[in-house]
DNA sequence: ATGTAACCATACCGGTCGGTATAGTGTCAA
DNA sequence: TTGACACTATACCGACCGGTATGGTTACAT
């Protein structure tokens, strides 16, 4: 689902383009005609393709998502399985990569989810699935280590993910060591309970 | 600066009013007629009291500052000054009844800043030195308890504090119990080095 | 050759945005 | 008692909002 590759010519470039201009200049700000605007596509083009401005921001959520999963893919896949540890760790490599090229504005779906405070919005859902989702990568990694409650631990991780994501966008840390060694300090106390 | 006592009754109702619906509909999602309205009092009169809507989202900010700062002192001003550990952690507990309670929105400030993205906007110069701010007290409390490398660790507890905003917030952490749990045992660790 | 899908251009809709203008009322201190 | 201040009421401004209507062009598959 929602996959550049069956999208029309002008519908990719215009997901390209709101996915810039939502991240850069916030959702409520951006109108729809900026975004055609910019995409160098008319206005019924972009209503024809995506029905309205909400199936629109839902369809750059599910990009951004995509993006993101992608990204930590080239960071994950090349640790070996029988390294858990390494997994997660290579899950804040990924973010510090993440943020510090492109994405200083920080996360893309924190800042949604300050936007979209209508209980209803269908972009929520994508979100709150999003962090749902890489906390219970968290919780399967520490299962494999072999650790008892992974999914308080995962939820640590959690924490200090989003936690981090928010500090560095404010320039409030310099990058996301102090996370990182933080999530391996969590994971090491809780190996050695084990011992 | 800001205190509701130097102010009109008009600007008092609506800076309050303001401040309920730019918290819990977003900044660009309220309109200034709606907050006039709301607070039963008319457009010329906002603008004569705040001049522009920028700022009465400025005025927002240095209220929820303020008042989230009348709070944590309920919390921290009966830790006796002897007890640096026990303040810290007053300000997690601070952190969770203003979070259960009328805040389920997550924190005013990453929401406001996620949607003030103009570089310039002086509201942001609100929300980070609110940031420092938190930093900086964490940092006080941690060189009362002989630490070693506070600002390092002061960090690691703001990371804490923002990321358990966020994923209560998004109802993905039930209470703050992980993240004051985490900020204890990240003390704990240091204070054990320098024994 | 015909239809359909993807696009273009332009013009329009009602509603709302932030902000201003004009005129008037009540209160209270000097 | 006068003038400054805090307010009310109403009407208006140009700009922009999300969304629709109409009509025409190209390319491509059947």
């Amino acid at each position: 689902m929602g996959e550049n590759t069956k999208m029309t010519p002008a519908a990719s470039k215009i997901l390209e383009t709101a996915s810039h201009l939502f991240y850069w200049k916030g959702i409520h700000s951006i109108g729809v005609e900026t975004i055609a605007n910019e995409a160098g596509v008319t206005k019924k083009t972009l209503y024809d393709r995506f029905g309205s401005k909400d199936q629109l921001i839902v369809a750059y959520l599910k990009d951004r998502d995509s993006q993101w999963k992608n990204h930590l893919s080239n960071y994950s896949d090349h640790v070996p399985d029988e390294e858990p540890l390494q997994k997660i760790l290579s899950i804040f490599d990924a973010l510090e990569n993440w943020l510090t090229t492109n994405n200083q504005r920080g996360c893309a779906f924190v800042n949604a989810f300050a936007e979209l405070a209508e209980e209803s919005h269908p972009g929520r859902e994508v979100i709150i699935e999003e962090k749902k989702w890489l906390k219970q990568l968290f919780a399967t990694y520490l299962k494999q280590l072999g650790l008892e409650h992974v999914d308080d631990i995962a939820e640590r991780l959690l924490i200090l993910h989003e936690g981090i994501t928010v500090t560095y966008s404010m320039s409030l840390s310099k990058g996301i060591a102090a996370a990182k060694e933080t999530a391996n300090e969590i994971i090491n106390a809780n190996i050695n309970i084990n011992n």
